[in-house]
RNA sequence: GCCGGAGUGGCGGAACAGGCAGACGCGCACGACUCAAAAUCGUGUUCCCUCGGGAGUGUGGGUUCGAUUCCCACCUUCGGCACCA
């Protein structure tokens, strides 16, 4: 017995991490000799602890990037913290620890916890949005929104969360009872002066994902929540002289409109309210507005209204009726007023069976019986040929779209439009752990930017906490006052701090040069890397994140500050690991998976080899703490395999060629996986070949020039998914180091050819029998050799078959 | 209600420009090694069966010589949106 090295990975991940770091391995730096790759991460949030969805996130990422960079890219894969937000203030209350300390106390151990990985992170530029450097440029890119007229600040109701005490974006709101992201807290309306970045001028262009290579889902999300609706404007007449107008997506049904409905915080709804009327219209509008959006926006609530008393001219025909309030109806959408068509609307048609309004049919479908609104059960929302609609009545269901709008832009009562639901992005928040708005307000110059040279604007350290919830900034004796930028006279700062998705907006821009003074970005390095080529990450963020720095991008580039219409070419999403019950990993059910312990059990190759092989990475699934002995076995059998000692090979030819040929097959199909991202197919293939490995070398072929080539190939092929074992079997053959600047292999294709094949014979699209053929058999021949199987001849009894199908080398399908 | 995924052995999953269903792994069973166990290695493992076969990829149809893969209609489930005019 020889003293054979045993597997601990213990010991070696350290060592190669170690190495690895003291050789700058992974730093990615310009070189225009050589194409470059941008791959991206999302970058954690600095709650304190990595869990195993970051590195169900990563380490795919990590060894894709990895794959490139053998491929021949220089990758750059950079790390950072998205450090600002709100559990650090929360922490700060609980346990009487300053946000900073608790953030960068956090940042430090994740840190840790991230090196653990072995990932091929690009220290050196590592960005932390709450570092001054780094906010100094999130508060100069809100200066510049503002100077293009970007962001705006108006008075509005805000979703506000009354234990955060602060607001949220619409992004931020989740579920029916309509609930704060972070809390669960149910949340309340309120009215505030807010900042706001025009989000909405770029929807038309969000909605293009032509040039970009995104998870269709991704697109469908985003196209949803941007929520384009075609349609048009109308003018409507009122009877106080006043223009209403109203936005619809069925200019069709215009002649059908027996009523119309404001929203009860329509800024006509007082003007046009009859005397006799005020008293009901103004009871049910405070009765309204009282309502939590959850009563009010409840689809299954019944409808309800009360008449104004007033009126107004249908453009089309001159007739006059009746304005209703309802607050089914919302002012945050299209213009706030609509025609009620209740013929062809099912809300119309409630409202107007509730409270006696007429319901006039003016579309008829073909393929229908002849509506009657008097009787009719439901609205009949379809198409149809416009009927009851003067002289456009007769126009086929398939033109009265465009016939309606035209006829409305011939006489001047209206025109084509387009709607969103996309709402403006509201960034301002009540809290301190954040990057303050760089605005001084002047009583003479109002809102006044700081001047770039005053940025940053410091958040101050000596802040006290209150157990009011009210924003430390608020409450701080002097830092809000200062001078007016414009005037030099005594002016106080804003005292909100900006939504943490600002800063994480151009996260990607800060690592191409971190510590860059004289902008946010070096435009060298912009040059070079720009735009991200690969980007991977969570779904959870297609509505929000990934909106935003789309957004920012392009509102960017309309600024002059970047280049190109995308800031990532190519987004993967990976799902979520389950807890092993199947359920939503959490501290109170238990179920969470702590990657440190299970790295202090297994290593870290074995983890990441188990997190790319249990499911599909853009599925996940529920963790499975048995499956991992799967990969704990392989990792152990691999070492075993190249770490045994090596004679002279005994093997026989055939054997040497077979195993060239489980090579070169192997190596195609992983290189193909690994393009794809797919990397359970990569860890299964892997896997595969081991066991041809194996099989090989029982019957001797270990100590060839086959299997040499075979070991190097192989070691290769792992060194993206575990970067430890496989630098460590490089280094103990003795191959030069490291394993992470080899190139990727080259399939040999003729190698990888069959010679023979087996040809499926098929009766009637049964498998009734296999048969050995040459590879290159030709057509007549394998049609033969399956015409003279055993079972052909038994089935057909010398009957001669109808039809002879043969698909060149894999089967032939007899017909009879 | 609308939009988008997903339904394959006991389990995770593989195969789909239509062509051997169940690769790979977990689990399980049996065997080897061991005094024994663990570890390791080997063999088997979709179901039914009268051992000839038969059925089988959520359900029901269709196209085809041939369908897990394509088409139509459903069912279940997950995610998102939702009184958006």
């Amino acid at each position: 017995m020889t003293d054979l090295p045993i597997y601990n990975p213990a010991e070696i991940e350290p060592k190669w991490q170690r190495k690895w770091d003291g050789d700058g391995l992974y730093h990615a730096d310009i070189d225009p000799s050589m194409p470059k790759h941008y791959a991206l991460t999302m970058l954690p949030y600095p709650s304190g602890e990595l869990h195993i969805g970051h590195w169900y996130a990563m380490t795919p990422s990590d060894a894709r990037a990895r794959f490139m960079r053998m491929r021949g890219y220089n990758v750059m894969f950079p790390m950072g913290f998205d450090a600002f937000g709100l559990p650090a203030e929360n922490a700060a209350i609980r346990r009487r620890i300053h946000p900073k300390e608790w953030t960068y106390a956090n940042i430090q151990r994740m840190r840790g916890q991230l090196k653990s990985m072995g990932a091929m992170f690009d220290w050196r530029r590592e960005a932390i949005s709450a570092d001054p450097k780094y906010y100094r440029w999130s508060q100069w890119f809100f200066t510049q929104l503002r100077k293009h007229g970007l962001a705006y600040r108006k008075m509005s109701p805000v979703d506000w969360c009354p234990n955060c005490n602060t607001t949220l974006a619409r992004e931020q709101v989740w579920g029916d009872d309509r609930h704060c992201e972070r809390c669960g807290t149910p949340v309340i309306k309120k009215d505030l002066e807010q900042w706001f970045f025009r989000t909405t001028q770029y929807a038309e262009e969000l909605l293009d994902f032509s040039n970009i290579d995104w998870p269709e889902r991704v697109q469908a999300l985003q196209t949803n929540w941007i929520g384009r609706s075609n349609g048009s404007t109308v003018y409507f007449q009122t009877e106080t002289q006043d223009r209403l107008e109203i936005f619809t997506t069925r200019p069709d049904t215009l002649w059908g409109a027996t009523f119309m409905v404001l929203a009860p915080e329509h800024p006509l709804v007082e003007k046009i309210t009859s005397p006799e009327k005020s008293g009901v219209v103004e009871q049910y509008i405070q009765q309204a507005l009282r309502q939590t959006d959850i009563q009010r926006e409840a689809t299954d609530k019944e409808k309800s209204g009360v008449f104004t008393g007033g009126y107004a001219i249908n453009p089309v025909n001159g007739e006059r009726i009746p304005v209703w309030v309802a607050d089914y109806v919302l002012m945050t959408y299209g213009t706030g007023a609509i025609m009620g068509v209740p013929a062809h609307d099912q809300r119309d048609f409630e409202f107007a069976r509730k409270y006696g309004l007429e319901v006039r049919v003016v579309i008829q479908p073909e393929d229908i019986p002849t509506l009657d609104g008097a009787t009719m059960p439901e609205s009949v929302p379809a198409y149809g040929t416009m009927v009851n609609s003067g002289q456009l009545s007769g126009t086929p269901g398939d033109i009265a779209f465009e016939q309606a709008v035209a006829y409305l832009q011939e006489r001047g009562l209206g025109k084509a439009a387009v709607n969103y639901r996309l709402r403006d992005w509201l960034i301002s928040r009540q809290r301190y752990w954040g990057a303050p708005i760089p605005i001084i307000y002047c009583p003479e110059h109002g809102a006044v930017d700081v001047p770039d040279e005053q940025l940053p604007v410091l958040l101050p350290d000596d802040v006290e906490w209150l157990p009011t919830g009210e924003s430390p900034l608020k409450l701080h004796p002097t830092w809000k006052l200062t001078t007016c930028p414009v005037c030099g006279k005594a002016a106080e700062r804003e005292t909100d701090t900006m939504d943490t998705f600002m800063c994480s907006s151009w996260y990607h821009l800060r690592y191409l040069s971190p510590d860059y003074g004289p902008a946010p970005f070096d435009p060298n390095e912009y040059d070079y890397w720009m735009p991200v080529d690969t980007y991977t990450g969570g779904i959870e963020h297609a509505t929000m994140h990934l909106i935003y720095t789309r957004f920012f991008h392009k509102a960017c580039r309309d600024m002059g500050v970047v280049k190109g219409d995308e800031p990532m070419s190519q987004l993967r999403n990976q799902g979520i690991v389950l807890g092993e019950d199947s359920e939503k990993m959490s501290k109170s059910r238990g179920n969470v998976v702590s990657p440190d312990d299970l790295v202090g059990r297994y290593g870290a190759d074995t983890v990441r080899a188990y997190l790319m092989f249990f499911a599909r990475w853009d599925m996940g699934g529920p963790w499975n703490s048995s499956g991992i002995e799967g990969s704990v076995r392989w990792l152990r059998r691999i070492w075993n395999l190249f770490t045994d000692e090596v004679g002279k090979s005994t093997a026989e030819a055939s054997t040497l060629r077979v195993l060239r040929r489980k090579v070169h097959q192997a190596l195609s199909q992983i290189t193909h996986d690994f393009e794809t991202f797919e990397f359970n197919t990569i860890v299964s293939g892997l896997m595969e070949l081991s066991n041809h490995l194996s099989r090989a070398r029982e019957l001797g072929a270990a100590g060839s020039a086959e299997w040499d080539e075979a070991v190097d190939i192989y070691l290769r092929m792992m060194a993206p998914v575990t970067p430890h074992i496989a630098e460590e079997l490089w280094d103990l053959r003795g191959k030069p180091y490291s394993i992470h600047n080899q190139p990727w292999p080259e399939v040999d294709q003729e190698a990888a050819l069959e010679e023979q094949i087996t040809l499926v014979v098929q009766i009637n699209g049964k498998v009734r029998d296999r048969v050995q053929v040459p590879a290159d058999i030709g057509e007549e021949a394998a049609k033969q050799a399956a015409l003279n199987t055993q079972a052909v001849h038994k089935y057909l009894e010398g009957r001669l078959p109808k039809k002879v199908i043969l698909v060149p080398g894999k089967l032939v399908n007899i017909v009879e």
